[in-house]
DNA sequence: AAGTGGTCTAGACCACGCG
DNA sequence: GCGTGGTCTAGACCACTTT
């Protein structure tokens, strides 16, 4: 029954323990949410309240409504399309294999960062580490990412959801990535890219620089991504 | 008083009244619409359809609303972020100019664009227009655009609005971006492109190709872009 | 036929912005 | 204080999917 305390705002008290409930796999992937009118029941609530907890939970990407038979629960960020991540890691049809070449240690912030820092941020150490991201065998994709230490705590690489940092946030800390900014260039390749890489010094590769907001007042991650685009380009899409 | 005819989906009647009328200026951006209870009492009906309707003018960019203020009509677009054209044309805080070096004429499918075109498509001739975005004065983006003929007709470049496409079809013709799926490589500039852009031969470009789903069945515009990111990044940013 | 989500009505009270 | 949008109730009927 629902034991839920219910203030001013139901729907975001009921949307944030569905959010969770799907986020620590009591409502897994792939399976139907309790139809509205049970939740009414559950909750004392009316349907114009369960609905819109549904709506938001709709825009966030959790889950998808079908008619006639009940709103289902999806992998977050195939709805989201633009996730730059998920762009790069997510979205190819090919198989991806991640390998963390710098594990997660605390270190200085790095100027590259072409993003203001907050000054909580500038006042924090941060956690920084490296990947690489390898499609049929070939390294595609090398990214540094950074976040603030007093924000998160260090998390070690090596628990790492399937090499995922994301998937790590959501499925263990329940926090989601809430938009982005980026900044894309094309550059020649420095040695040392070109070397983790595997390609030419000077070959053109894919600079992004990104800022993820995630839903932790005080968290942002960033990242610093070089692909090599001659084989497998970046892809995105978004629909309204 | 509200003439229109309210059918089967009141509150979609509505949306499209409100969005015609913010479309040709009748609802002038920076203003605001009619309070909630005004669009009840015009059209008879209640705050939760009225509500519906402004919900997915929100969602799709054509408002915001402000508690204790009311609904104002915002430039579309500002808020979509993701909009490839708009990050490249519209969210830089540069002075932007764009010349058509190529002006809009039927032509045949380039068979550089890497999407499926539909059948319908397929048995078109296109519209092919090409131009050059400059900013302070240099060229920094060159953009190749299609369409299919049969689905929209020839617009001639000399009546783009601002030199913009995509407002030429809003505001002329009703017609609204509903969506895009891109393509991002990092590549050396062709003689063609390094002459256009007044770079050197071989020197890395960001090109993008891209397919825009509009709101007319059957129209979607593409586009290949090619971006000299030394100087200016392209950038964009999206918020759930 | 039964259950689901989609739309809509006719109210109510609250929080916010402004004169 | 008044008008605005934000939240919520307690119903109703419809369209779609499944049994």
């Amino acid at each position: 029954m629902g034991d839920k305390k219910l203030e001013k705002h139901k729907y975001r008290t009921i949307r944030d323990y569905i959010k969770k409930r799907i986020q620590t796999g009591k409502y897994p992937i792939g399976s139907y949410l309790p139809s509205e009118n049970d939740f009414c029941n559950r909750f004392g609530i009316t349907r114009t309240t369960i609905r819109k907890a549904l709506d938001e939970l709709l825009k966030e990407g959790f889950i998808v409504k079908e008619q006639g038979k009940g709103s289902k629960v999806i992998e977050r960020g195939k709805s989201l399309g633009l996730l730059t991540v998920k762009g790069i890691s997510g979205s190819i049809d090919y198989e991806v294999e991640t390998i963390v070449t710098e594990p997660s240690r605390i270190a200085r912030w790095d100027p590259i960062i072409p993003f203001t820092l907050t000054n909580e941020e500038q006042k924090s150490q941060c956690v920084y580490f490296q990947r690489v991201r390898n499609i049929n065998g070939h390294p595609v994709v090398l990214e540094n990412n950074w976040y603030s230490l007093n924000a998160l705590g260090l998390i070690e690489s090596d628990e790492f959801v399937d090499g995922s940092f994301f998937k790590t946030l959501s499925r263990k800390h329940l926090i989601e990535i809430m938009g982005a900014e980026q900044e894309l260039r094309s550059k020649p390749a420095s040695i040392d890219v070109a070397k983790k890489l595997n390609i030419l010094e000077g070959a053109p590769i894919l600079h992004i620089s990104v800022r993820f907001r995630t839903s932790k007042p005080g968290l942002n991650l960033y990242g610093d991504l070089y692909c090599d685009t001659s084989e497998y380009p970046i892809r995105n899409s978004y629909f309204l």
